[in-house]
RNA sequence: GGAGAGAUGGGUGAGUGGCUGAAACCAGCAGUUUGCUAAACUGCCGUACCCGCAAGGGUACCGCGGGUUCGAAUCCCGCUCUCUCCGCCA
């Protein structure tokens, strides 16, 4: 959430920024916000005002009762009873006032950084580099759904989309035999790898309460996009990044303990209500998947320096992966609501032909952290709100799809990237 | 699920109607002392918002929301959460 403060002071900035997320009536919405702060200001001036008025008054009633002056207390007494109407209908006021606001301040996103490109789809997205040379596979090449028919147990899928179905629903496969090992394998490559980058391991919940919606900008207004458990109020994560972030909502962090570097491995549920059809085939798109995030607290001078060494961390894992890759910096209309600056981590699927995103690496600024209360003082001075930023690092099933669909080989079978192998306990799926 | 107890500042913990934004201690910060460290001593040490060029001033906040009262951390009502005991249980 953008402070009132900041729009007050930087207009021209936060409105050259929703222009550029092509966000509808950028002009109108932050006119009416400055305007009702206005309002807000006024009001409370004139409420504090008359509360002053009643705290000295009431003061004084406690000094004439203590000497005994009870007529000249029952005097003041009746002063009080207009004052006290008068300031609480300035209080109420002033609730619909910040009601107000804060409801318009829940749809402005965040302004994005000056290095983000024009653009309203994916479709405008930059390139910002591309890594590894697409593998030219064999005459009869297959997508991934269609190699995981085949080595499960006793000739069955190794991932299974029917038996999910029976047991949940559409997209949620189950994962057998070397399937089911081959992604615990990567799941622990990916912490241990974050492990040796200093990044300290967390397990959170995996469910989350309306707060922790909240403070990392899911609710309100993405709701339809999580699992809700009605009967307890809490919310199937979409992702680590809101449990791991709110770990540090309404947290004053000490400057020493800064930076806070935190990995999670995390089961990820979506909806995904309405997003089905062509290109979400197999493991494209799923309900439920994996992911290995990783989280970073950090001063506001050192966050974007920190942006470039996470999208360096995550693109060490897939080059060990072997896998191609590319970087798109996201343009304004593509940006994630609560994003700064984000890349998205593209691979390689050979199979399909189609670059599959894997990781979405953002800083958010101080977006979040307004949010969530999440302060620090920095060099003794004032509470200031840190930057958060997140990444994957990364996203299992499409990493799993890159890999099959990369590595077949015209025998039928299935190379394992060398750096996996001894996760997983075999070089081949055959 | 049943019964009981509790929720105060970074921490521990006083405080049952006005002198309490809140004692004391610990931690922290700045000094004095010191060969260094430690100890001791002195001072500072919550957050948000508002007015003001500033100095400074005002308001709110003792889990959350209401109420009583001229006045509430303190009294009343509702809620949430935590802890203890019992039951159930991976």
């Amino acid at each position: 959430m953008l402070q009132i403060p900041f729009i007050r002071e930087n207009k021209d900035l936060v409105l050259a920024g929703l222009r550029k997320r092509h966000f509808a009536d950028a002009e109108s919405t932050v006119e009416q916000l400055l305007s009702l702060d206005q309002q807000r200001r006024d009001t409370q001036k004139e409420q504090d005002d008359k509360l002053a008025r009643q705290n000295a008054i009431a003061k004084e009633i406690g000094q004439l009762m203590k000497t005994g002056q009870k007529e000249a207390a029952d005097a003041a007494k009746a002063e009080t009873a207009t004052l006290k109407e008068q300031s609480k209908v300035l209080g109420e006021q002033l609730t619909g006032i910040e009601q107000q606001v804060q409801a318009i301040l829940v749809t402005v996103p965040n302004i994005p950084h000056s290095s983000v490109p024009e653009g309203r789809s994916a479709d405008d997205n930059e390139v910002v580099l591309e890594w590894g040379d697409k593998p030219n596979l064999h005459a009869g090449a297959e997508p991934h759904w269609e190699l995981i028919k085949r080595f499960g147990p006793g000739g069955s899928p190794m991932i299974d989309f029917d038996l999910g179905n029976k047991i949940s629903g559409a997209g949620f496969p189950v994962y057998k035999g070397r399937a089911a090992r081959l992604q615990r394998a990567l799941i622990n490559f990916f912490l241990d790898k974050a492990l040796a980058a200093g990044y300290v391991e967390v397990q959170p919940p995996i469910v989350i309460n309306e707060d922790s919606g909240f403070g990392t900008g899911q609710l309100p207004d993405k709701e339809g996009q999580m699992y809700y458990a009605d009967a307890d109020k809490l919310y199937l994560i979409p992702t680590a990044e809101v449990p791991v972030t709110n770990l540090y909502r309404d947290v004053m962090v000490a400057e020493s303990d800064l930076p806070i570097k935190n990995v999670a491995y995390t089961p990820c549920f979506r909806r995904e209500a309405g997003s089905w059809g062509a290109h979400v085939r197999g493991l494209n798109r799923l309900h439920q998947f994996d992911k290995v995030e990783i989280v970073r607290i950090e001063k506001p001078e050192n966050s974007y320096t920190v942006l470039e060494e996470m999208s360096q961390h995550v693109q060490g894992l897939l080059q060990v992966l072997e896998l191609p890759y590319r970087v798109l910096r996201l343009c304004g209309g593509d940006m994630g609501f609560t994003s700064a600056l984000t890349y998205d981590m593209e691979v390689w699927s050979a199979g399909q032909g189609r670059w599959l995103e894997v990781s979405s690496v953002s800083n958010f600024e101080t977006y979040q952290a307004n949010r969530l209360k999440l302060r620090a003082k920095l060099d003794g001075s004032k509470p200031t709100l840190l930057h958060t930023l997140n990444g994957s690092a990364l996203a299992l099933p499409r990493i799993l799809a890159a890999i099959l669909e990369n590595n077949q080989t015209a025998e039928g079978t299935i190379r394992i990237p060398a750096v996996l192998v001894p996760y997983c306990g075999f070089d081949v799926i055959d």
